[in-house]
DNA sequence: GGATAACCTGACCAAATGGTCAAGATGTGT
DNA sequence: ACACATCTTGACCATTTGGTCAGGTTATCC
């Protein structure tokens, strides 16, 4: 017999819940909470509904492991910025990554937004405590960068809000460009453009100037030099 | 007795039907067609189920009659536009009708949302049809005004969907932005600024140019002089 | 004030909901 | 091969689902 410590599963156990967790994410994310049947999210999977309810133990449990699985994968993109960095590396960075989670997560990024469209019930928390922290840290470094006149005086709150809308976007509203680009799905290279295209407008907008010294040869040294 | 035109109603039925649809769009919005029920509806209307099916008829006649109810409220924010316009014009009058409808009818948004997260399963028609051809008219206008240089050479559809997210954010993601800045709700005053925060960074972004000639006097002049 | 259309609603229905459980099947370490 | 944990699942449960309907009340028009 084999003790299990709570991080190590067994292969069955790992190999089924995986399923599930993709199955519940693509449900979930179409029909929100309310909306998603067990039966349902068990059919998407392949298994009977039971055995679906003895791996996640209920409906409600197996949402909020979904949802902290995305908020994980939401942290892991939220890189730590300084007053010292480029502010066009940093808000194209930024641009990328937030562009990156929705292509290679859009049914994560769809369960996201449907939690948020319900009134955030389970997220309230995460939103007022953490995100918010992380929203405020930005913002400050934002002004500070318009303060020296490396970008416009625009707020920047509304700034991220509009990198987080128009990224996000290209999951939540999905069926939407697919139908009006005429397009069974978007590609790679499609999402490189998007992105090109938003970095672009958005830095230019914005009126984001490169920070001449940020040169890649000194990039090690340029935190001392402010 | 009175024979009533399709159009005319009693002012029974008026008065309830629009406190059917009221509650109804609010919890279609925040729960999805499926996670909506009609005892929930009823309940928000405060009517017993049984007469909001008497008006009704079915749940599926409700959702449909909201979304259509939706897009007209779309259409006739969908002004048209010709070459001879004034880009800057078009584009700030552009955000500023599609902010007005997210503030005017958030619940509506939001609706639109869900349907359209859910794959839009009953808007499709209208995605592939009507509004593809909308898009595509503006596309072209936006691609001769690059060609004029009264504009850089973007890509017009994902600078209609870059418009497109960043205000429908604001009655989609209401939850997030609310517990982000902690506030109740936002009032006129905070969306105007938004609304000139976003013409502000998408018309630079876009190296949008105010046409000279267009000055309000010789207005009805333009469409002649070229 | 009477006739008739519109409105109202509790009782009811079959189907689907999230969840439990007991009994058996399968794996795993020794 | 044995023991024991993990896994599997159909039967079952109370509750909720969208929807019907009969029998009533109210409004409106002559």
């Amino acid at each position: 017999m084999t003790i299990l410590t709570p991080t190590e599963a067994t292969q069955t156990r790992q190999r089924n819940e995986q399923r599930i967790f993709e199955a519940a994410e693509c449900i979930f994310a179409s029909h929100g909470y309310r909306g998603a049947s067990v039966q349902a999210i068990a059919e998407e999977a392949g298994l009977p509904k039971s055995n679906v309810l003895y791996y996640v133990g209920s409906k409600r449990r197996l949402y909020v492991a979904l949802l902290e699985r995305m908020m994980a994968r939401w942290n892991a993109m939220l890189d730590d910025i300084s007053v010292e960095d480029d502010p066009a590396e940093v808000l194209e960075a930024f641009i990328h990554s937030k562009m990156e989670l929705t292509r290679t997560h859009p049914q994560g990024s769809r369960l996201f937004a449907a939690e948020i469209l319900q009134g955030a019930p389970f997220l309230q928390d995460y939103l007022r405590g953490e995100l918010r922290e992380w929203v405020q840290v930005r913002a400050e470094v934002f002004r500070q960068w318009a303060d020296q006149g490396l970008m416009d005086p625009v707020d920047p709150v509304w700034l991220i809000f509009l990198i987080w809308s128009s990224t996000q976007h290209y999951a939540d509203f999905e069926a939407q460009i697919l139908g009006i680009t005429d397009r069974e799905a978007l590609n790679e290279a499609d999402y490189g453009r998007i992105t090109a295209f938003l970095c672009r407008v958005i830095l230019q907008g914005c009126g984001v100037t490169r920070r001449p010294e940020a040169a890649l040869i000194e990039r090690e040294g340029v935190k001392a030099s402010r």
